[in-house]
DNA sequence: TACCGTTAGTTGGATTTCCAAACCAACCTC
DNA sequence: GAGGTTGGTTTGGAAATCCAACTAACGGTA
């Protein structure tokens, strides 16, 4: 077995797994969506923000729309798909604001009143999910493993 | 203002954003513990699996014990920060479903009943975190923005 | 028209990271 | 004691990243 596991993780990686592509959708929530803009907030070098913007866009992730001609400009906006990964940075953010700040740089407040902190439930009975909670069912073969603790 | 924005998304994945890094957590959580076996099964080079266990070790995300003395040999576990990346993983497995593969190559039933579908939601209401009901405070002075959808 | 500033890249070259394969020490098995 | 296993480290080359400078296409102004 010299193959990596099937795994749609990994998968997720490939696409907004380099270096600064979660930080330019960071961005682009924020309604950053100009290539200077988007390059200065994001401390990213040109080059490498010019080659995350095309990748992005060609998973669907991003879309480019013009808001000049003359020059032609585009500005960049998140897809359906894009706007999907939301849950993913609300996640990280949490986790960094636990464990590696002193106070969170920005603290998001809910509808409800409360200071945001995200939690990932299943959406079937809005249950926490504990480890125990899950039991894997595997589409590939060999690919069975120990725990899912 | 040519410094990057502060931000808790940065802070995480300048710890857990490298190549590879969540792969070897994903294994981790599968119980795969060992060197050799996480090198084969995230698919990574042994010297870049060294830097990364030994970058995880450091942040505090995983902590390596010995299995063996004579010779001695260390398995990698999860710390507490650790277990609490889950989330992540399982919401980003669950966008990888979603948006880039056919059938998941995983699919894991929750206690409920149900094939796990991963909400990320506000701890304190159990509401959903529509872009609408986030109201964004700033801690850091200069870095508000224009929205945050 | 000449000159300045803005925007969105592109280019060239140094640096860093990544990778595959080889190597190694310390065991264990036969 | 020959061969295999485990958990790495070393090596040399390929690829990605970084940074500064440059370009192209405009718009403003004077």
């Amino acid at each position: 077995m010299a193959t990596p596991r099937p795994c749609s993780i990994a998968d997720a990686l490939a696409v907004i797994g380099e270096k600064y592509s979660l930080l330019v959708l960071r961005e682009v929530f924020w309604g950053v969506r100009r290539f200077n803009d988007i390059a200065r907030n994001v401390g990213a070098p040109r080059d490498v923000l010019t080659a995350r913007l095309n990748h992005l866009v060609a998973a669907g992730v991003l879309e480019k729309t013009p808001y000049s001609r003359r020059p032609l400009r585009y500005e960049y906006r998140p897809t359906e798909a894009g706007r999907e990964l939301r849950g993913v940075l609300l996640t990280l953010m949490a986790w960094g604001d636990r464990h590696l700040s002193e106070r969170p740089p920005v603290v998001f407040e809910h509808s409800c009143g409360a200071d945001l902190e995200p939690a990932v439930v299943c959406r079937c009975c809005g249950g926490e999910i504990a480890p125990e909670s899950l039991t894997a069912r595997f589409e590939v073969e060999g690919w069975g493993a120990a725990g899912a603790g």
